[in-house]
DNA sequence: AATGAATGAGGGTTCATTCAT
DNA sequence: AATGAATGAACCCTCATTCAT
């Protein structure tokens, strides 16, 4: 495995992840209307704010590189889940994986929350992630499993429940249940009544 | 019916309607934190950000009213909508209204979505929805009509694909067909597979 | 006794004195700083703090027709003290009715603190009032009763005095003993030692 | 002798003093009411207001730190005066070192004055004084050398005759006649007539 | 004479960003 | 690469004052 070539040196990307680290935190913690560069340094560790527009051109791409970082862990989490195969079965890791990754990664699933809804780009992020689950849907279609269902709005509902999720289990509520009652919904719904 | 006695009067009432469909659009438009006076105030044509202030006494107040009156329309409007009394139709009928509300005042579900994330009691507020809604469950189950569902936490799944669809209806998503999707995913949750 | 023409109407200087009165209230109770017209207006049961306005050209004259009230009021007051004719019995007069104003209207002595430490005329005014009493001792001292003292700065140590009195008093002090002490005080120093 | 340890830098710390500075020739020009950050920015040669909230959380910080330095430059000052050990002899150095003192800052005074009005602690801060005072008049009483006085009385005359020659020494008075005539005047109070 | 509404200058404060070192 | 200091635009809010009615 190699990094991706971003022209930065080593010293540069762990102060850039050491700021991500905190960003998250901070928005997770306190929201991310009051998530300031002074509350990040601060939670950093860092002596000044401007070490901060030192590594990132400005606010926006802090929140980008910090919404890309969750995502990426969250593809991590996600891919490490054996999958047999079958749409079925890869739609219930994925519905698996996620209640999972919000357990594990709480502060994770709160900053996506939060700067999605603040963020220009996010429109794009959400509809390329709808479209994927949408075409997993197709594939449970044309293997016959799934009912007669909108791939796209359909698509749109397992992810909007799952977003729902996350206010609950940030609440502590019971995982497996959560686990079990989101898996279950969703398979009544692709599955038609 | 009367009008509730709030001590002011026709110009002040109609001042501050005005200054909330102004607050109401700005947020939808560019989003609760860029929701500045300055901006509401240009959008509502007032002279300066002073008069908002000479009419709410700050902005938690201006907040707090714009959505007592989104909550109001979106009463009014599913209130006019005719109920048969079973559990199912009851609940075919919230999504419906749901739907079609949205359809008819994207921007009101918009604002909805961003202040309550920033509002102190919002959190009662959607718990309290959450259980309305729940009870509605149980009582499905008691009639008989419902599956084995946990009721919070599938009460807790239609209203988020509900909140989900209102970014797609937001962009001008084909109305009925989210209707009759919503109204069927909600069913088949709820009727269990 | 005939009023001074002032070209007003009666019901003018009726509202001129309410809302005087309401200044000083106002005043004494939140201090000068926090004694807004809307205070000014609603402790004087007006509607509108426009009135205010009406009557008065702006704030300092609001202030200054405060500041005339109450000295008129002192001045009525200590006229009405009888005076054996001497400067020592004068003095004792000066004295003595100084601190049973204070303790018939505390309110009055606290704004004329307050507003004089604001407004632009108090050097003046209280220029004026220490060369009366510096008058007065020049006459103690001619008439031997007196020792050798500075009749200036001697006036402002009287005064300062009675001066700081006002904050003791208004704390309810014993309003008899400050008197003994106030006027022990003053012959001591215009006695010389 | 060592600095207190305040966490703060060479730099901050010269800031803060310069802003202090600044504050104090405001207070003293204009009035408290009217010295704005910004009047004191300018006056301080700043470019903007916001380098004095940089350096003090809020207003109240900046008052507070100024009245602290006034304070201190206060104590300094009185502390520098030698002193017999006698009551008589402490009573008249405290006379003197305050004349001197206003004679040689007199916007220092002038702040005093005004902010204490407005402040928080006033009363108590005032009460101490006064309280000291007293004390050393009780002294002065059981060693023999002063009359049947009030303590706390007489120390409140003797701090309002201080500060009323303020007003005066700040219009350029004769120090050298104020101090004479101060000190004749509060010994004639103490040793009674 | 009086009112309620509106105005707009100015207040303190926050914060991302810049810059000299 | 990093720091602390400084900047200035923007924020919400207050308030005396103006104005149409």
């Amino acid at each position: 495995m190699q990094a991706k070539s971003t022209g930065r040196t080593v010293t540069e990307t762990a102060r850039r992840a050491q700021i991500i680290d905190a960003a998250i935190r901070v928005i997770a913690d306190v929201g991310l209307a009051r998530a300031t560069f002074t509350r990040i340094a601060r939670s950093a560790g860092l002596s000044s704010t401007g070490l901060i527009s030192y590594h990132f051109a400005d606010r926006a791409e802090l929140l980008d590189a910090t919404v890309e970082r969750v995502l990426a862990d969250f593809s991590a989490f996600v891919l490490a889940r054996p999958d047999d195969g079958s749409a079925r079965g890869a739609l219930i890791a994925f519905c698996e994986s996620n209640v999972d990754f919000m357990g594990a990664h709480p502060d994770h699933m709160s900053v996506l929350m939060q700067v999605r809804a603040d963020l220009a780009g996010d429109a794009d992020l959400r509809r390329r992630d709808t479209r994927e689950l949408a075409e997993l849907l197709r594939r449970g279609r044309s293997e016959g499993v799934f009912g007669e269902i909108d791939p796209m709005l359909t698509a749109g509902f397992i992810l909007s429940m799952r977003d729902g999720l996350i206010r609950d289990i940030g609440q502590s509520a019971d995982v497996p249940a959560c686990r079990r009652a989101y898996v279950a919904a969703t398979l009544s719904i692709v599955e038609g009544k």
